[in-house]
Order: structure tokens, then sequence, then C-alpha cells
DNA sequence: AAGATTATTGATAACTTATTGACATCTTCT
DNA sequence: AGAAGATGTCAATAAGTTATCAATAATCTT
């Protein structure tokens, strides 16, 4: 895991303390102040990579202080108040902080909060899902196959068939099962469609369609997508 | 302010009816539905900006479902839930949702925490302002689309489909999905007026258009923009 | 307000994919 | 080995999708 540099704006020793521990146990970085001032020093100084604000600060008001830090950062922003009001609560998001915490509050679900808003931050580029199984990689996320390093031509049906298939490596697969999850529910039957879609896919991906490296036949079962990459 | 269409899991009528209500109100467009299974039917034909999700849906547990999404996408997910307890919060939060909002809750908070995380996601662009691929330049900021050095002369819609195309180079789009983006929520079932601009693009920028090497067609899909330069 | 540009619509041709059926080949069981 | 059943193969056809272009409507310019 990266290890997250957390900065902490709190006056409340008592609080300050516990958010301290709590994260040194953690094994989150973490740096702490106690006033407006000093946190946008801090914060320039040391870049990290969420901020917990506590709204009371007696410097000013806490959301002046996101303000500003929305003006030159998307870092995220955890707030944390004693304030239950809703009023406070939509001020305090439309100011630009991410997430907003009343105190007391469980050091469980804090800890759960900050994850959620660090993971956001992280790996900005799309969540790029992918498979790879030998000479077959999918990316789920652009809808693509690539068979030795060249895109695979497929139709809507023949890619269902072998996402299915990439999804379940080295399992079993029924006919009806295959034919349930590709076709849908009312296909279960039409063992025909699957007969010819197998063979399309195995003259797509197989060296000898004869002898399957990659789509064995269990015979009066099912299919079964071997990937020994 | 852009068109944001939220989807709302909820089986709970009284509290869908609800969130139609403030939405439409707020001018916020939405779908909605009360199943996991449809979920996510909807989520992949429509690609909401931002989903609202009611843990407890009868047919499956919601945070099975949060996390198929994030398989496939970083869409903000915000969790409604009548469970107040500290663990179901850090499992939905762990299982990929950004905020956790306990019913009875106050409408306006809601919309607050909405807005906090629909802003996080818009303007992920414009970082960096030009991109090249091919013979195809895109300068953002300029508004400047070049091809083979040669300012290229576009409508705005080819421009915008374009540029759509560039920041999502080798993935599959569906209709939907430009049609969302380029044209705006509600136009999502106006496929002629893609395969119109498409024509008009490739004639543009394909040397033979029914050859086309930028914009491929993934037939019952969409289309997807390659760039191999 | 006229002229130019751009967006929308509809008709039809060209193409791609899904379904079907006929027959060959392989497996399994006795 | 031979029969019965299961699977593979392929080509024909049906169904569905996409490309193209021209006409009309809407919008923008000056």
């Amino acid at each position: 895991m990266k290890n997250y540099l957390i900065q902490i704006i709190e006056d409340d020793p008592s609080v300050k303390k516990l958010l301290e521990i709590t994260f040194r146990e953690y094994e989150f970085n973490h740096i702490s102040c106690d006033s407006k001032k000093n946190a946008m020093i801090l914060f320039l100084s040391h870049n990290p990579d969420l901020l917990i604000v506590d709204l009371g600060l007696s410097d000013g008001d806490g959301k002046e202080f996101i303000k500003q830090v929305r003006e030159i950062s998307k870092v995220p922003i955890v707030v944390l108040s004693a304030r239950h009001d809703e009023k406070e609560i939509i001020l305090a998001l439309d100011a630009g902080a991410d997430d907003y915490i009343t105190k007391p509050f469980s050091v469980n679900e804090l800890l759960a909060r900050i994850r959620a808003n660090l993971r956001r931050t992280t790996n900005d580029t799309a969540i790029s899902s992918k498979i790879v199984c030998g000479e077959i990689e999918i990316d789920l996320a652009a809808r693509n196959i690539l068979f030795k390093k060249e895109q695979l031509k497929l139709t809507p049906i023949e890619y269902e068939l072998l996402k299915y298939f990439l999804l379940n490596t080295n399992k079993t697969l029924t006919h009806q099962q295959i034919l349930k999850e590709v076709w849908g529910v009312g296909y279960q039957n039409e063992m025909q469609y699957l007969r010819t879609y197998i063979n399309t896919l195995r003259k797509k991906i197989e060296q000898n369609s004869t002898r399957p490296n990659y789509i064995k036949t269990e015979s009066g079962i099912g299919y079964r997508f071997c990937c020994n990459g």
C-alpha cells in the first residue's frame, strides 16, 4: 500500500491526539497543526494526500480554509465537526469538502471514509480491469480482447461468450449455464447456437481447432476454458 | 450547468418518489429502478454520472452491486440505508461506495453530498490540453484540431464528437455513451444523428471511408477510435 | 431579412450478425 | 466393433445494423 500523508487541522488537543494515535497505528503518515494559518503553510510545503479539517477553528472559520485550498487543489477534504445541523453540513460541502463527519465519531468509520476518499484520487486513469490468459487478454473497461497482442475482431455474442470464459477459466461450465449467461434466460436449450459460436471462436483463437488448447469440450456436460499461461 | 444523470436504485416506493420529486425540482435528470438486476442493465445502457443505492434491496445485497459497478467504473456511489451501525457503513464504503447516508435523511444534505461527489468527477480533463494521435492533433484549450498539420474545419458537434473520441482512444464506446456525452442526456436513442456525424467525420479524416483507419465500427455496440500512430 | 451554415430527418443500399438445417465426425456405452 | 447420442462444421437464409446521401428545418451571420 502506498504511504499516504494525511494532514490534520484540529484545535481540540484530545481529538488531535486520538487521530495521531490512530494514524500511527494504521501507518498513515500524518502532519498536524491547530490553526488555519499554519495549516496553509503546512499544506503548501508537504502536499498531503488528504486533509482532516475541524470546522471550529479559533482563528477563523474552517470553511474559509477549505475554499482557499479548493482554489489550488483537488485534494480530498474530510470535515470533522461537533455541529450536527443541516445548514452547517451543506455549507461545508458546498465550500468544497468531500465528506462531513460529526463528533463524537467512530474511529473505524472515519478510517473507512478516509479510504473511500483516498481510493478515488489514486490511479486517476479509469479502472482498467484486465485479465490475461496465455495469449489472450481482455480489457473489460475498453471492451477489448487481444490475441497474440493483436486486437481480436468479435461479434457481440462472440465477445460475451469469450468474456464469460475468461471470467471463469478452468471451470467446467454447463451448456445451460453458458446459454443462460450469454444469450439470456429462455435460451437454455438452444445448444446449436452454442455449437456454432464455439466453432467460430475456436477458429479465431485455436492453433488447431480439432485439438483445442483453450476451449475444451466436456462431452455430455459443457465446455471448459483452460488457462495455462 | 452540465446536465447530470443520476441513477436511483431504491425499492421503497415512498423514498423513490421523494427522490424523483426532489431531482425533478432541482433539474437533475434521473432514472430509477428497484432491483439489482435492472440496475446493472440501466447503468450500462445510460452511463449515469452518479448512483444512489439503497442497501436493502430485496433481490440481493446492494454491496454486491456496488462491487460489480466498481469492476468497471469509477462513477460516484452514494449509499442510502436505514441501518446505522458502524460495521455496515464500513463494509459499504470498502465495497466501493463514496458516501453513506442514513435514513431518515435531510433532502438538502443529500443534495449537498451529491454536489460534492459530482464536483470531483467533472473537470478531470483539461489537465493536458494537447493530444496527438497519428495525423490528428487536438488542442483542447484552443479548441482546435489539426489533421496532417492543417487545421480541420469542424462544426460544433463534429468537434465534440472527435474530441470525445480523442479523449477515449482504443476504447469501444457504446452509441448511448457517445450520444449522451456529445448531444446530452435524452439523446441516447438518436442513433441516426450519430450515423450521420460519423459519416461526415470519416469523410474528413479517413483516406478511404469504407475502410476506416481511425473510426472503427463495432456492429451492434458502437464505435472505437483507433490510435496506432 | 437574406444567405450561409449546421442540425435533423427519412429513404434506401450495403453490410454484418444471428439463426437454422443438413450432414460429418467424434464419444461413450455395451 | 457398432449403435446411439453428442458434438463439429459449414453454408444458406433471415434478421438486424450501419452507411450514405439528399431534402428539409433550424440556427447563426451580417
